[in-house]
RNA sequence: GGGCCUGUAGUCUAGUGGUUAGGACACCUCGCUCACAUCGAGGAGGUCGGCGGUUCGAUUCCGCCCAGGCCCACCA
């Protein structure tokens, strides 16, 4: 075959794709022998553009992959979209200019599935091109509707465990848009507010003077807190207080979460001003006080003040207190609170009745599997204990939203009662479909469950979606491949993630579902921050790869350690292409050489035997950093010795036995195996090029169709060679040195020099090696002394 | 405020209780030598964040501090 004198890297990588494809190089092999290693990748979040953090994080779990699959094992790779939940929906609002609330639901979320359906061919283009080896037969979505499905079940297992449960808990509620919103839609905003220092009455007579921002909220007052270590306020606990202006009166009790030094220490608990107050309320189980309206207005519980909004409130009930003589001071403050991102409308919080998982009774289960499993790096696992350990609430599972999995629950109009989905009958949508049976109580009438389940709820399902949980645990498939053998993800959703999906496969399995979790770090723009539209600091991994290519975009990724960030720079893409090129230009000598398959010589020369030596070090070194899922230093300790010591050194010493015959075979046969084994090397790393040059130079002598399914390469015993190791490191210093006295002598390297003595520790060693040295220097006759480094003519 | 991580030439980074701290980008000089100018050869550039401690010896181990990142908490 021609062996072009340039690469075309963008051709070579269309049709080193098609090639793939066309020869499913990368399915999963139900039926073989071979180990199983099954990776539960990470659903991409269908919320707009890939950019080049997901680049990143994709291709360092795609080169554990790679390296799998050439160590034979059945590589079990699939693919997902978590297309359920809020970012979905808001990119559908987006794009199509709508609002969910103010449209049929059925409508929204049937724009909400064409919306993610193109979003995903999107992804899937971009993730291909990157040369992602996922088997693409294997494509889960988290809405579909064997996910739904699954996850149904999930619930509807775990709610016969008596794990679910159905209770009141406050709610984000923007009071602008008239909607639940999820954590993650608020955002921090810096507001002046105002210290109203209010006077409340003792069953005494006696005053305590509170400091509060939310004067409004008096009536939703249910306790007066103070810190339990504070001498002030130590002889008001256990008594009670008169909330002014609505006179009820309210226990004091004492808590930690009251800081001494904020306002007068003394701080008044509502329902709900705040996140604090719902931790209160969570902790102390107070018959909530709710007085504003899902409009934000005021409602009975406020008295005289219903019906205004919740600042004309907050002027006349100062106003009332000032009447009163019951403010004491305003003290004007800046402080953060937590807006919704959209309108920047302070939040309120509603309760209503949400869907809970209970498990604060088990962390110390989830400690024991987090510690069943490996995490690399290691000192992640840190993080998942610290989180695991400061749990206070259960999971709250129920979401009012519009697009994601639904509840498989109805209520009985007339009763009120719970009446769950049969299994047969998932997935259900119960604002659609009817229960199979009658309530209890003989009804017939239903309400359905109009909330969507926490996304997390679903997507900690992957490892069970992956292997099938649906066909039931005792399946062939289920048993091959859960646990899974590796979970790869970014560090932010350790937390949520990796912990919730161990909390779910312990629950439905009694395991961990996953050996290994391999933490990366997070693509960054060029001064370290996220990138993200509002920013405008994206930049495409597709336009990267047509600029340069998918190869160098990899190379880049493979540059830094397991979990740390990396700074994006364009010009270190040109490092990538700058090394698949001197790759390709290797190859193409080798090519000029190698005419038929080289045999194996009785006899090696002594620099091959370095050669071999040095190499079977690099693919120890190699094999064992993958194994630690290690692979930037795979890809440096390969680099390394691939510039440094092949081309620099080696590739010179042999070229006179290449152009001549006098032990060619040695040298051919080194150069080959050398070759091959480095592009396997680098296979994980920059599939494109390798594969091209193993079809272009190695397929015709090898069996394997592809190189991503040959064997990794295997450090040989018979290479290792100690003497011929050190003699060949001395030759490397004694050609340097050459190299810097010609430069010193001004005379080009090509030019022959008449005679050189070298001062050298150790000249004894050197004989053997002494004919290479004086070709690769063009010197007639080298003179080998003991000495320090001086050269001389 | 808590936890974890990071701090090495202009930039990105490797590494180690012990000679001159390794590599890449950028920079300077020379060179189209038969794989490669998307290259090669050579060179300049570092108080290994700061301060203490352990040690014969610390960039490496320990403590404190400073700076940056991430997660969590706080934001009455």
């Amino acid at each position: 075959m021609e062996f072009p004198k340039r690469p075309n890297f963008k051709e070579l990588e269309e049709r080193i794709n098609d090639l793939w494809a066309r020869e499913k190089i990368y399915k999963f092999q139900p039926n073989s022998k071979k180990p199983v290693y099954s990776i539960d990748t990470p659903p991409p979040t269908i919320s707009g553009k890939l950019h080049i953090g997901h680049a990143f994080s994709y291709s360092q779990a795609e080169f554990i992959a790679r390296y799998k699959r050439m160590r034979g094992y059945n590589v079990f790779y699939p693919f997902g979209y978590d297309n359920n939940g809020l970012p979905t929906e808001r990119l559908t609002e987006e794009m199509h200019n709508v609002k969910a609330k103010d449209m049929p639901r059925s409508e929204f979320v049937k724009l909400c599935l064409e919306t993610s359906r193109k979003v995903e061919q999107e992804y899937e283009r971009v993730f291909k091109r990157m040369g992602v080896s996922c088997d693409w037969s294997e494509v889960y979505r988290t809405i579909e509707p064997r996910v739904q499905r699954i996850s149904q079940a999930s619930f509807l297992k775990l709610y016969k465990k008596g794990r679910v449960y159905r209770k009141l808990a406050p709610t984000i509620w923007c009071p602008k848009c008239e909607t639940a919103i999820a954590q993650v839609e608020l955002k921090d905003k810096e507001l002046k507010s105002t210290f109203n220092y209010i006077l409340f009455e003792l069953e005494d007579g006696n005053k305590i003077e509170i400091a509060t921002t939310r004067p409004e909220l008096l009536a939703s007052c249910c306790a007066i807190f103070v810190h339990p270590e504070d001498k002030r306020y130590k002889h008001l606990v256990g008594k009670k207080a008169k909330v002014p202006l609505f006179d009820f009166y309210v226990p004091i009790i004492a808590d930690r979460r009251a800081d001494p030094n904020k306002g007068t220490g003394i701080v008044m608990f509502c329902t709900f001003g705040d996140l604090t107050d719902v931790d209160w309320f969570y902790a102390y189980n107070f018959e909530p006080k709710i007085s504003i309206a899902r409009d934000g207005t005021m409602n009975e519980l406020a008295g005289k003040y219903k019906g205004l909004s919740v600042k004309e409130a907050r002027e006349a009930i100062i106003n009332d207190l000032k009447e009163r003589g019951l403010l004491v001071k305003q003290v004007p403050i800046k402080h953060t609170v937590n807006v919704h991102e959209r309108c920047d409308t302070e939040i309120e919080f509603l309760l209503t009745k949400q869907w809970f998982i209970k498990y604060l009774d088990l962390k110390k289960e989830f400690i024991k599997a987090g510690r069943k499993i490996k995490w690399w790096p290691e000192h992640m696992r840190v993080r998942y204990e610290n989180w695991v350990n400061g749990l206070q609430w259960d999971w709250c599972i129920s979401r009012q939203r519009y697009f994601g999995v639904p509840f498989p629950v109805w209520y009985c109009k007339k009763c009120g009662k719970e009446i769950l989905a049969d299994y047969e009958q998932l997935p259900v949508d119960p604002l659609r479909d009817k229960p199979n049976k009658k309530c209890e109580c003989g009804s017939t009438e239903f309400e359905p469950e109009k909330d969507v389940m926490d996304t997390w709820a679903t997507s900690a399902l992957t490892p069970l979606i992956n292997a099938g949980w649906d066909k039931g645990i005792k399946h062939k498939r289920f048993k091959m491949l859960y646990p899974m053998s590796l979970r790869p993800n970014a560090h932010d959703i350790i937390t949520f993630w990796d912990f919730n999906t161990i909390v779910m496969g312990l629950f439905h399995t009694g395991k961990p579902p996953f050996k290994n979790i391999m933490i990366s770090g997070h693509g960054l723009d060029r001064h370290g921050r996220k990138m993200s539209k509002s920013r405008g600091n994206v930049v495409l991994p597709l336009d990267m790869m047509e600029k340069y290519s998918a190869d160098a975009l990899r190379w880049w990724a493979a540059s830094v350690k397991l979990g740390e960030d990396l700074n994006f720079r364009e010009e270190d893409l040109q490092a990538g292409i700058r090394h698949a090129t001197k790759l390709w230009n290797t190859a193409r000598f080798a090519s000029m050489h190698i005419k038929e398959k080289p045999k194996k010589p009785r006899k090696l020369n002594i620099v091959d035997k370095w050669l071999l030596a040095e190499l079977s070090q690099v693919i120890e070194k190699c094999t064992q950093a993958f194994e630690h899922y290690e692979y930037s230093k795979a890809k440096m300790y390969a680099e390394q010795f691939f510039w440094n010591v092949f081309c620099d050194y080696y590739l010179e010493m042999i070229k006179y036995r290449l152009y001549s015959s006098k032990e060619k075979d040695s040298a051919l046969w080194t150069l080959y195996t050398a070759l091959l084994t480095q592009l396997k090397l680098f296979a994980p790393f920059i599939p494109f090029v390798t594969e091209e040059l193993y079809q272009l130079l190695f397929r015709k002598y090898e069996k394997d169709k592809s190189i991503h399914i040959s064997a990794w390469p295997k450090a040989e015993k018979s290479w290792q060679d100690e003497k011929a190791l050190k003699l060949g490191r001395i030759a490397m210093e004694c050609i340097a040195a050459l190299r810097k006295w010609k430069k010193l002598k001004n005379i080009s390297l090509a030019e022959e020099v008449e005679r050189v003595t070298l001062l050298h520790p150790s000249p004894k060693s050197v004989e053997g090696i002494k004919n290479e040295i004086e070709k690769t220097m063009r010197v007639k006759q080298l003179i080998v002394e003991k000495g320090s480094e001086v050269v001389a003519k």
